[in-house]
RNA sequence: UGGGGCGUAGCCAAGGCGGUAAGGCAACGGACUUUGACUCCGUCAUUCGUAGGUUCGAGUCCUGCCGCCCCAGCCA
């Protein structure tokens, strides 16, 4: 059994195609945005989707802009989109074409459709078509412009290219058949008027092709083959079809569909994404705790781990949402062996060594990253005063908490073996202020008699040498909603935005050659999780994003 | 009796021609551990929405039923 890479049902419909036409063996595929906003993760399935196929089969991937209404798109989201999709890696080369391109040749496949009777002008008003189209379940109406000469549709047609009629008063319909049970087919709109300045074509149009007759030709202009959608598209293939076989373009491109990408404790839709913006939730949409590209890009999650995610989820046509700690795995395996290890100390607490001489500074060796050795080792200070975690000391432990506590030892990472002799509190508040300790010299890692085992092991800072740093760690931006304990009804589980997505600790201390971190370095903080130096960050000021925790079987303890 | 889709474990998802339920994530045990990490080992669907039928044999074929999603933009 091949159990490497389970075939997806796109795969097996272009095994079939390719087992079937002899003579065509091409696999072309396009990814085509429209540029009206910026790329979230539910892209990023579906360009690794259209990238992946081409690749896979020896074939192309082109990238469109599906830019065909000049009220909602803008040259902004242009760059954002080919930014996003190179960070993907992947390469569309010099097949970079916008719908918007083919406008000429759209307007002529109209008065095509025109001369071969199959389009006609309609006078009917944006609410009056609504009327005819009919109901679910009721036949539409054929609109009384439906039987125009050829001629009269003709000049009417030309006549709305040239400016001659108001915005929204005629339209260009394919005569289809108004009683048809897809709506999609009741003598839907090709083109409306709309003066709108186009990103592209400026002032040069009035009327512009809607996307259900836009698409195929674009598809069928570019040779595309196969042109993968989502599921909602699939009540217009006939209509994508219709415009194929009604027109000679030389190429009948096939529309699939798949279902799109959710993923629990977020959202994806366009909309809701932007109120999250536009309201101030997020400080824009390259938060980090955006599911955009550009926030998960500025978060630190690699682009080896999200398309190993894309290839993870699979493709199917079943609604599904799937739990974000995929994603997070992903991520997690990939920086495992890529992330040079660190020592961090989020929440300080200081820790004094009584029996360590005053004034000596250790140079101890440490490994960059133990699953890497390539990766090499660094020196670390060792001093008589070093900070610790503050939940790595508990005065009075739960059972099997294997930190320091009075009384016992514990190792410090790369260090020695130290004892808690004494705590010091704020005789007031009753807060920890200190620990005073005492080290085993003969306990130094590495060395010969450091064999003896303690059950616990932390990280530290040397007081001294420590930088300063700011640490940003993020949550979901979204929680499950406390379900009530009634069930009368059904358990809808919805979302709510979690108040608690975003925590800056601006007391960290960090390990001095971080100093040289640079914008965009990813690194292991040993014992908590994956970090990426923000793009705030600077030399004098060090600023790190959470990617993610470290799994921590300690914390599940606790929960239970 | 509008039309189009979909229903395999907590979450994704493989299962050409009917032959006795892959894999991943999560979870749970355990080993290892100078990261409670990593790694390793083990457990996790007698059953494929459901009820019948055909068959020696059905997740796969047939019929009925149930549930969920999408469609009435001059958006894409």
């Amino acid at each position: 059994m091949n159990n490497f890479t389970p075939r997806n049902f796109i795969q097996n419909i272009i095994d079939e195609d390719l087992r079937q036409n002899k003579e065509v063996k091409r696999i072309h595929t396009r990814f085509p945005p429209e540029p009206n906003g910026y790329l979230h993760i539910g892209h990023a399935k579906s360009i690794c989707l259209n990238f992946g196929l081409a690749a896979e089969y020896g074939g192309l991937c082109n990238l469109r802009y599906d830019d065909t209404n000049p009220s909602k798109e803008d040259l902004e989201y242009v760059d954002s989109i080919e930014t996003d999709v190179k960070w993907l890696g992947f390469d569309w080369e010099d097949r970079k074409y916008y719908a918007s391109n083919y406008f000429e040749k759209m307007y002529e496949s109209a008065e095509e459709l025109i001369r071969a009777g199959k389009a006609y002008v309609c006078d009917l008003n944006a609410e009056e078509i609504r009327e005819y189209r009919g109901t679910l379940k009721e036949p539409g109406k054929e609109s009384p412009y439906r039987n125009r000469t050829i001629e009269e549709n003709l000049a009417l047609f030309r006549s709305m290219r040239v400016g001659e009629f108001a915005d929204g008063s005629r339209t260009l319909r394919a005569k289809i058949e108004m009683a048809s049970p897809n709506l999609n087919m009741r003598d839907p709109v090709l083109y409306r008027i709309l003066r709108a300045t186009h990103h592209r074509t400026g002032d040069k149009w009035c009327i512009y092709p809607m996307y259900d007759y836009a698409h195929p030709i674009s598809d069928a202009l570019e040779g595309i083959t196969h042109s993968i959608c989502t599921l909602e598209f699939e009540d217009h293939r006939p209509l994508y079809d219709w415009v194929v076989d009604n027109l000679d373009l030389g190429c009948k491109p096939q529309q699939i569909e798949f279902a799109r990408l959710n993923l629990t404790n977020t959202v994806m839709s366009k909309r809701k994404l932007r109120e999250l913006v536009e309201q101030g939730y997020v400080e824009g949409w390259d938060d980090p705790r955006m599911p955009t590209i550009s926030g998960i890009r500025r978060r630190g999650y690699t682009p080896e781990s999200i398309r190993d995610f894309c290839e993870r989820i699979g493709v199917a046509k079943a609604n599904s949402e799937v739990d974000i700690s995929l994603l997070e795995h992903c991520i997690r395996e990939d920086l495992n062996t890529k992330a040079p290890r660190v020592m961090a100390v989020l929440r300080p607490l200081k820790v004094i060594i009584d029996n360590y001489p005053e004034g000596q500074v250790e140079e101890l060796s440490a490994e960059n990253n133990p699953e890497n050795l390539e990766m090499g080792s660094r020196k670390l200070p060792f001093t008589r005063e070093i900070y610790i975690e503050q939940e790595d000391f508990m005065e009075n432990p739960p059972k099997k908490f294997f930190r320091l506590t009075p009384g016992k030892e514990v190792r410090l990472k790369h260090a020695y073996i130290i004892k808690c002799e004494r705590v010091v509190k704020d005789e007031k508040t009753g807060e920890i202020l200190e620990l005073h300790c005492t080290y085993d010299p003969q306990t130094r890692s590495g060395s010969e008699q450091s064999g003896r085992k303690v059950k616990g092991t932390l990280h530290w800072v040397s007081a001294q040498h420590a930088l300063q740093a700011e640490v940003r760690l993020y949550d979901y931006l979204y929680t499950k909603a406390e379900e009530g304990q009634d069930d009368n009804d059904s358990n809808e589980a919805e979302m709510v935005l979690n108040p608690h997505s975003l925590a800056r600790l601006t007391t960290c201390l960090v390990e001095p050659g971080l100093k040289e971190a640079k914008q965009g370095d990813r690194f292991q903080f040993m014992r908590q999780g994956y970090f990426c130096a923000d793009l705030d960050s600077t030399e004098d000021k060090l600023v790190f994003n959470r990617i993610v925790s470290l799994r921590d079987s300690w914390a599940k303890q606790g929960k239970k």
